[in-house]
DNA sequence: TGCCCCGTTCACTCTTTTCTGAACACTACT
DNA sequence: AGTAGTGTTCAGAAAAGAGTGAACGGGGCA
């Protein structure tokens, strides 16, 4: 499928938007968001809606779902400047910041979740009569679990320099 | 396809598969090599390639690849009593410092490749005459790229209690 | 109020990842 | 050496995930 082309991209943008597109992989984010974060991470101006549309050739789907995932995200920030109808977007000042949020709200409902459930397990490790070893390896995993979710917060409370 | 059932499992075992598969969901780690490690891990004896297969219900491919998967990267331990043809396996003692080091080994590679290409960006971004703002949140970039590079080895080292 | 520009929604298509199963390779006994 | 029990490989099937685009909703200006 080669009927597109971003030939209206700069270097500077090309290679912004790769090194976004690279690390929202490792962290199994979508393409489409890391491409439209790189572009506006590269941008003098704020951009409007229609602008990343065209210039990365997304479809306006994509672009309201990774904007919005972005905003609510605290990655992107938006503006409507008075006498303009649509919003400008610019990246938000701290991506550490936000990034740390983004794990923080993708582990915590998980962790959460889990506390209650692994008491069960624990219950029933004892009803079963498991033998000892394994109710210690229970409890140990229960630890890590509060202990990973006590942790949580604290990360997000320190923001690199 | 509902011929295959998985009713010889116990309560605590699905629990602990339930658990686990949650965990691996967040991780993005395949279904199948959380349910694998969950059974092994409420095991009180180490299990045959054979168990794991039936008990799950999970073709052999899945098992060699996730049982492959879980001894790379030191979350299960493989041993072969004398006298039994085949491997058995259990969990290892840390599966904390096991996750991290998976952190570590997927985050790394991105982290080292992207170090150059930031340079570069951050050059190419001198040539086309950027905006002092935009390079600024480059070099801010490229120090948090080259900081966190830094900071992995010392999360290795420091495994939880 | 009516029109028009922005942006959202969602059913569908395309892509990527994961699982399966059958053929093959290895090893340890006899 | 022959063979039976173990585990690996890999091509294709199935499932999950991402992207598209057309239809729809909503707010502001004429």
């Amino acid at each position: 499928m080669p009927p597109r082309s971003s030939h209206s991209l700069s270097a500077p943008e090309r290679r912004s938007i790769a090194y976004f597109v690279r690390m929202a992989d490792v962290l199994s984010v979508p393409r489409s968001i890391a491409q439209i974060y790189g572009l506006l991470y590269i941008s003098a101006q704020p951009l409007r809606f229609s602008d990343i549309e065209s210039r990365l050739s997304l479809s306006k789907g994509s672009v309201s779902e990774g904007l919005n995932f972005l905003k609510d995200n605290g990655m992107v920030l938006a503006s409507r400047p008075k006498g303009v109808r649509a919003d400008t977007y610019t990246v938000a000042p701290s991506l550490a910041a936000a990034i740390v949020d983004l794990l923080r709200r993708r582990l915590q409902p998980a962790l959460e979740q889990t506390t209650p459930e692994l008491r069960s397990l624990q219950d029933e490790a004892v009803a079963a009569n498991l033998p000892t070893e394994v109710r210690d390896r229970l409890s140990r995993l229960s630890r890590w679990n509060d202990r990973a979710l006590e942790l949580l917060p604290l990360l997000l409370m320190r923001p690199p320099s």
